[in-house]
DNA sequence: ACGTTTCACTGAACCGTATCAGCGGTGGCC
DNA sequence: GGCCACCGCTGATACGGTTCAGTGAAACGT
């Protein structure tokens, strides 16, 4: 009833454990007659290599970890988090690897979860995701010696490897798009302000206004909850002089926005237009439909997994551009009305 | 520059490995003075107990499974998930209990994985979700020995115990609401058919159904993208009876359906009333918000881990039934106009 | 004063696998 | 025919913990 052993298939064979190690490794010593009649028995009786007992001999835990560091209750909003996991997965599949995950409250925690599964040699390494400014993990993470990539922006990441795809890129054609519908006050309802790519959108989006002819801007941030999207966008809409665009940082927000819009009174697309960063089946449910910057998070997830393998396999590194995100253009977006800031 | 070992902390404090071993776990066998020496040691060099050691010397391999078998691109779209999830962890962390995730494809790759994980030595064991009718992993995983909690209704848990609430209740709750609002033609947009939970939940519909006097009732299913279910919507309001009023098995239908209803120039909830199973923030950001069924699912991921952990523990089982889930009324149900189906 | 118990600790075995040195046998080569 | 290389395998050891039998000394009881 106990779990078979090689020592067991060894008995079995009739020959020596080490042999029997060999066979199933498909490592030479044996011949490949002894191989087959090893593996036959295997197959047997079931046997499955004991973890445990692998990594102790030095080998990998066949393991990679991901913290997520949210709070709770914002997680199951935002499909990026499944739709990342999901894509890790079917890396992973492939190899037969396996994936750590935890869910912690504050990097502090993150950052002993790190420490306890490297310590432990429960992962070979780590995806790191939602890079701050000045993360604090960069440096814990390079100490440890724990192979990681971090998925965010290669001026953030340290020594350590980033895959990311360039934002500024599909700004800029988010805003010059908008520009051209005659938009000329574009507001923002950004996320986190201590993620680094909120700053980097941030720093864009003035920069890509000024240079579109987009006289007026405004970001204001919020903690990416429907809510906080809600009462942000009530704002923006009560200002005397009210944007004719906004730009959510992800869709919730934009949901949440145009419920506002509509309760204000306001036609969307017609006196306010909205487009959703991160596309999720979300955007295509409402009416109208969302105007989203859509980027595929489960390619992006697969990506970052290959990276980090190789990085453990052959302790290759050097960052990854993924190919960007793109604009879709739905239903949200239609040229600036006249009832507009222009016409204040 | 390689990973301390209780070897190491012997050395350092002129004893045997034993000898750490017992103060390093609270175990009796060294003298109180000793053992706080010793941890002081372990706590200066750093060490971690080396997972895999410990797991091989027949402790626990201190992690538990999760395999979520939905096609991926559904997986982010749910909330469900990931807020079971957020449950499953705060619950975990007390223990310092891993746990391993994997997402799959079919039952079938599902079975394979719990194969794997508990030949591997991977687990100390799992919880399942998304019961199905019949469902082939109940008996693999009975066989195996592994120890499992299973969500869902105990009918179709086997041995397994089962971590559930009872849906009829809250079914009965929301059919007798409408009802009482003067609906007599109701709708049910359905999840998945093979899932138990549709089921039981299609089986009470039609039963309370006719204990209220609500004449009319159908039943159509759906794999609970918003695709379908506001395919599922526009079928049922273009019929000649159209319900008044509509229950959907998750908020993303439910939204779809809204849309889909205003598309149609019907007003919600004065036409057609909504109701939401599974709230979410969704619920809240669309206009008219929805009416829901709200359960706390997070309390529920960790009532099945905490279920799991005893019964790794102490062996102890037996099924456990947690909180009813409870309507809750919002803005997308209200009495049945005239132009429903009564009027055909 | 002597046997017994308790305490604090040691030394070794053990978990299941990987890996390495070594060994006998065979075949090739000069 | 003697030397070497190679094959196929054995036996031992390592990995880092846990656990158990055993040991010497001190404390205790009578």
């Amino acid at each position: 009833m106990k779990r078979p052993t090689i020592a067991d298939i060894a008995k079995r064979a009739g020959v020596s454990k080490g042999a029997v190690s060999y066979a199933l490794n498909g490592l030479p010593g044996v011949s490949e007659e002894t191989r087959a009649r090893i593996q036959a028995i295997a197959r047997e009786i079931g046997w499955r290599p004991n973890l445990a007992a692998r990594s102790l001999s030095g080998a990998r835990a066949d393991a990679i970890g991901l913290v997520l560091c949210r709070p709770a209750r914002f997680l199951g909003v935002e499909p990026f988090f499944m739709e990342l996991i999901s894509g890790i997965e079917g890396e992973l599949a492939a190899s037969s690897c396996a994936l750590m995950l935890q869910v912690v409250p504050d990097h502090e925690a993150e950052i002993a979860v790190y420490r306890r599964w490297w310590g432990e040699g429960r992962v070979d390494g780590a995806i790191l995701v939602d890079l701050h400014v000045d993360d604090p993990r960069i440096p814990v993470v390079e100490r440890l010696g724990m192979p990681a990539v971090v998925t965010g922006h290669p001026s953030g990441t340290g020594s350590l490897p980033a895959v990311w795809s360039d934002e500024v890129v599909v700004l800029r054609e988010v805003i010059e798009y908008l520009a051209a519908l005659g938009h000329r006050h574009i507001a923002r309802v950004a996320g986190l302000p201590a993620l680094l790519h909120t700053r980097i959108r941030d720093e864009a989006f003035a920069e890509i206004c000024a240079e579109s002819g987009v006289t007026e801007h405004q970001v204001v941030h919020t903690d990416y909850t429907g809510e906080q999207g809600a009462r942000a966008t009530r704002r923006l809409l009560s200002s005397r002089a009210r944007p004719s665009a906004i730009v959510y940082d992800n869709d919730i927000m934009a949901v949440a926005g145009l419920s506002v819009a509509q309760e204000m009174r306001l036609d969307v697309p017609a006196d306010l237009s909205i487009v959703a960063w991160d596309d999720s089946p979300l955007s295509q449910v409402v009416r109208p439909s969302l105007t989203a910057v859509t980027r595929d998070i489960p390619a992006g997830g697969a990506h970052a997994t290959r990276a980090l393998l190789r990085l453990i396999e052959t302790g290759e590194t050097g960052s990854l551009e993924g190919p960007p995100a793109s604009l879709l253009p739905r239903g949200s977006t239609a040229p600036a009305g006249k009832l507009a800031s222009p016409a204040l």
